[in-house]
Parts: structure tokens; sequence; C-alpha cells
DNA sequence: TTGTTTTAGATTAACGTTAATCTATCTAAA
DNA sequence: TTTAGATAGATTAACGTTAATCTAAAACAA
């Protein structure tokens, strides 16, 4: 700007201004500023402009993976609709570790980013600490922190769940594996409550043999089934906690000559977009990923433009989707 | 800082100086101000900082989309690398659309980054120019950008799908369809190139029947498998220009009751790690995906701490995997 | 005692932008 | 002719941090 006020002899606030549409210039020097801007190839310093705002139209994301196809598409919905506010994003990916977690959020507090949309981790009274002190808008995707109250966007975990095992008991299984989550994750214990309340409520015993955990990746399902099987544990359907999961359930049951859905039923979560494309086909809850995203920014963007706003959990419909896997037809099981 | 300052009675450089261990100011001072730091939960101003610094220790991603698993697998190589450096990501995607590559550019030049990693659009001069304007240190991940030599760290896209080619030929395929990829980006390109020179090498004509354009997404390889069915084009192997189109042939030969391997052998390209777990699983180009973001932050930092480095072009090994979809063993197609 | 060195800390300017406030000039109405 | 009002642009302080430079006091040697 120092350049450009010196090239066209105007003072460096007037180029400011210029470059603006501030105040009313004259057409005359506007243009003659902005040719100039172009030609010495001027780009806005946005760091000293934040800094004298107060405000850096950046949301900080922190995600758990965002490799991870279930993330990717709610960060996806996050820049799209961030790109609408004309708002960008910082991402940053925890690997579900309190400590990163922890760290990136400093971090974004002192990059004075203008709202933080988190995947946390959940179980860490320091963390919970450390976001009462917080004075930038914040909200957590899709999981709950305990202590917290009111700042999640959540889908039905639980009840997507329950209705899940439900389906799958009214089909007539008894011995259904359930391959859970990672440990620190809210949707975790959600879904697994979800499996044993169900058990319960249908007077079947909950065998903690029949409950293995994983860390939700596509290598553990086939890891954890292979045991099982080893293992001489006996079931008629697997509840995956989520589609990466069943997608490797499906390989280690078709290395072992089980015939899916006939022999063995397999339900996913997620609906992640692979999930219709393996063979068989994952039945699995659809999630809306990309709209969580969406509907996170402009929750976000109401709490930054009104910092007065009160917070209030949403929850976002799901719904049971049947494929190849566990097909929607009740004849599929009456038969055995 | 000036909170601190006032609370201590340390003037507000003293305090400047022992939250960054500057100076060598008495232990006793220093642990004086850096608790009531603690205390008043202060937080650095980056924004400052790096504005008084000249560097923001950020790296900027300009990525084709996040969402898609490759370019997931080498963001994560960039992010873990970067981390070791102490640098962070700003990550956005710009959809393969030349306007939103331009406009990032532009953005993250105007926040200072330290670097850019950025999977380019092929054929744009504007943006040529762009580049050469710039004078922060930038690098091509797996791509190449017309008109400027010496930035890409590559993969063998030519020699690997030129090796896939030959090798089917080998085995006695003579209709090969190519699902080509999305037609700005180079690899597209190269890897077309491949099939085209190839087939020309061993005397097949090439024939634009068997070549299909798709946007390298899953439902693309499924559309256009359908549509080539559809017309009644016969071919018994097929090229996919990545895993992802591949998943998507997968299921529509499938569907029409085409037998993979034993009718119709499918090659991917990019070794995702979904692409084992299919069924058939895939065969494929594994390229290194995480290394690539690795080495382009390794690369990258070398430019950031000299600028005078000069730059050249790398190139990647890769390395054909067999898998079920198109198996090594010659015997498969000699039966034929 | 005097002078030199060391230690501890303060003063100040700077990074690039913005905005409140101010000044000068021009226009037009009383 | 005088003056209010509009128009065009300049001056200046501020955002939070850092670092070069400076000052004061203490420590020590000759």
């Amino acid at each position: 700007m120092k350049d450009i006020a010196k090239a066209t002899g105007f003072s460096i606030n007037t180029v400011s201004r210029a470059l603006r549409d501030d105040s009313k210039l004259s057409e005359q020097t506007r243009k003659l500023i902005c040719d100039k801007a172009d030609e010495l190839g001027y780009i806005n310093n946005s760091l000293a402009s934040s800094m004298r705002l107060k405000h850096s139209k950046i949301i900080g994301v922190i995600t758990a993976d965002s490799s991870n196809p279930f993330f990717a598409d709610v960060v996806r919905g996050i820049e799209a609709t961030a790109k609408n506010y004309n708002y960008n994003i910082l991402l940053v990916n925890t690997g579900e570790s309190p400590d990163e977690e922890k760290q990136y959020l400093k971090l974004f507090c002192g990059r004075h980013v203008d709202g933080l949309l988190i995947v946390p981790v959940f179980d860490d009274e320091s963390i919970q600490k450390l976001y009462s002190r917080i004075d930038i808008p914040y909200l957590f995707l899709g999981r709950v922190v305990k202590g917290i109250e009111n700042h999640s966007i959540l889908h039905s975990d639980y009840s997507s769940q329950k209705e899940i095992v439900n389906y799958l008991i009214n089909k007539g299984h008894k011995k259904i594996l359930y391959l859970s989550g990672p440990d620190n994750v809210s949707n975790t214990y959600q879904r697994l409550n979800a499996y044993k309340d169900t058990l319960i409520e249908n007077n079947i015993d909950v065998d903690s043999q029949y409950i293995i955990p994983t860390s939700g990746h596509i290598e553990d399902g086939y890891a954890a089934v292979n045991t099982a099987i080893n293992q001489g544990i006996k079931f008629t359907a697997i509840c995956c906690f989520n589609d990466l999961v069943a997608m490797g359930v499906l390989k280690s049951l078709k290395e072992n000559n089980f015939d899916v859905p006939n022999e063995i039923e397999v339900f996913g979560f997620d609906n992640l977009k692979i999930s219709q494309f393996m063979q068989p086909s994952i039945s699995t809850v659809d999630v809306p990923k990309f709209a969580l995203g969406c509907e996170a920014v402009h929750i976000l963007m109401a709490h930054i433009e009104d910092a007065n706003l009160e917070y209030t959990t949403k929850n976002l419909k799901t719904r049971l989707i049947f494929r190849e896997s566990s097909p929607r037809e009740i004849e599929v099981m009456s038969n055995n």
C-alpha cells in the first residue's frame, strides 16, 4: 500500500479507502489507485487487517480424522457453507487425542479465528476447563462433551442403533455380534448402550464376548470377525460401529465362506457413499454428514453475529437404509 | 500481555521476553510472569506475532478435493510432516476449478503463509502468470502445470499406466476399455497417452469408442460401464483412471453378470486402502500418497529455509499391485 | 576510589492495515 | 458577499507483538 501511495501520490490512507470503496472518493481517484494496485500486484495483508478489524473471517475446524470419509463429508459441508458466508476454514486433525485437541484449541484462539467447529474427544476434565474459558463461539459436531451442554449438533445415535437391533431381533436374531467403536468418543457409548438396552428389553442376555472393541477402521472389522470366528463364537448378525468396520467384516466373512445375508446379516452406520458399491452393499444408517457440516456453519454464524445468542443442542434426523447385507424383507430370516 | 504487565508491574516488553525465554531475565522474574500468564489464561496472538516476525508457521494446502481418499492420504502425510517442523496447515479445496485455485492462491498470499502445497488444475494461462508472481515457495503435488517446470513432485503416471496396458495386452487382451479422468488434470492426459501409445506400439487400433471420459468418481465408473454395455461395446478388460472409478465399474459388471476377472479384468490406479476390501479386490498401481505428502513438506521446508534453492522435479516410485480383479497369473487368460 | 563489565529491565519503533477525526476546497443558497 | 454544506483527501492513533537500543544498578578489578 505504501508503494501504491508513493506511485500515485495519494496518502496511504486514501489508498486504503480506494481499495475498499470505503468513503466516497472520486471515481477517478479510485480507479487510478486500483489500477496501480493491480499493476503492482497488490494483495491485502489479512494478518494486518484481521488484527485491526478484530476478526479473521476464518473458522477453525478441529476434526478427528479428515481422511475418514465420514468427516471428509462433514468438512465438505462446512467448507461449502462457510464459503457462502465468505469465510475460510483452517482444518486440523486430532487423531482422537485429547492433547492434540487442547493444543489446537489454543492455536486457534491465538490465531483469532472467528468461530470453532469441533469433533471432540469425550472424556477429559482439563478440556472441559479450557472450553469454559474460550470466548470464541464454538460448536461440537456429532458428539457430546461431558459437562458442556447445548453446544452440540447431533445425529440420533442412540435411537438409530436401537432401531437396527430391534429390527434384527424382530427378524429372529438372538446372537448379534457388536463391533464397538473407539474409546474416547461419545458415539461409541451411545450406540453401545443402545445395543445393550435393546437386548435387555427383549430379554436377551448381554454377553460381553459378543461385544468387540475396534478403533473404527476397516481393518479392525476384518480382524475382529476373524478373531471371533477363531474363538468359535456363533452369531447370525453383526452390528458395526460404522460402515468402515462393516466393510472389513464383509471381507472376513467372505474369506470364511459365510453367506451374507443368508447366514449372517451385517449392519453398518454412517452411510458412506462407498457402502452402496460394496458387494454385498451394506445396510446402514444414513447420517446426514454434509448437512451436518452445513447446519453447523449456519448455527455458528448466528453465534458469531450475536454473542449473546443462547446455545441449544440440535439433533439431526437419520434413517435406516436397507441394502443387500441386511435386506428389509422379513422373508429372508423367516426361512431359517 | 498488557494485563500481565499491569498485574506484575513489569514492562510489557519484559513480559514478552519472559514468555519467550528470550533474554536472560532472572529466573524469578520469568517465573512470576509466566505464572501470572497462566493464571490469566494468556494466549499469544499469532496474528501480531506473524506480522512482526514475517512468518506465520503455516503452510497453505490447496487440494482438489480432500474428501477424495487419495488426497486425504496426501494431506495426512502433509499434516504429519508439517507438525514435525512445527508448522500448521491451512487447507482448502478447489473442486478442480481454476478460478477457485486463483482465488485461494491470493488468499494464502494475503495471509502470508510460509509455503504453498498445491494440487493444481492443468491448463489456464492466467494461473501461470499468477504463479510467476508469487514470492512464496510453492510445490505442485502429483501434477504438472503447463509452463511451470520443476515445481512438481510426481508419481510415474505415464510409465505405470503403460505397464498396466502392456501387461493386459501380453495376457491377450485386445479390447481394452479406458475410463479416463477429469478434463483439466495433468494425470488424465499422461495416463490416457500411455494407454494410446501402448496400444499403438502393439499395433492395436485406438478406437475412440473405447475411451470414455469420467470425472473420476465412483458413480462415473458405474455409469460409464453401463453405457458401454448398453451401446453393445465389447471388451475384455477395463483400465480405470483411478480406484474409485474401478469400484463403480465392479458394481456395474456384477449387475450385468460379468465375471471378474474371468470374463473381464479390471485395473484401477492409486491403491486406495478400500480397494483391497472390495470383492473382488482391485488390481491397481500403488501410488505412495502419504509419502508424497511427507516428501512435499520436506522439500518445501528446504525452500522456505533457503529462498535461493533451485527447484527440481522429483518423481516418486510406484508399483503395480495385482489382486483378484486382474491377477498376476498368466494362466487366467491363456485358457481363453 | 574509579572505571569497567555484567545483569536486569525499560523505551521505543516497527510490522500493514483501518477508522475516527481533521483540513482544505468547492458549490450553492441566503 | 458571506456562510453552510458537501466533497476529497490527509493526519494520526491503534491493533499486539517483537527487537534493537538504551539506562540503571550492582559487581568486580585495578
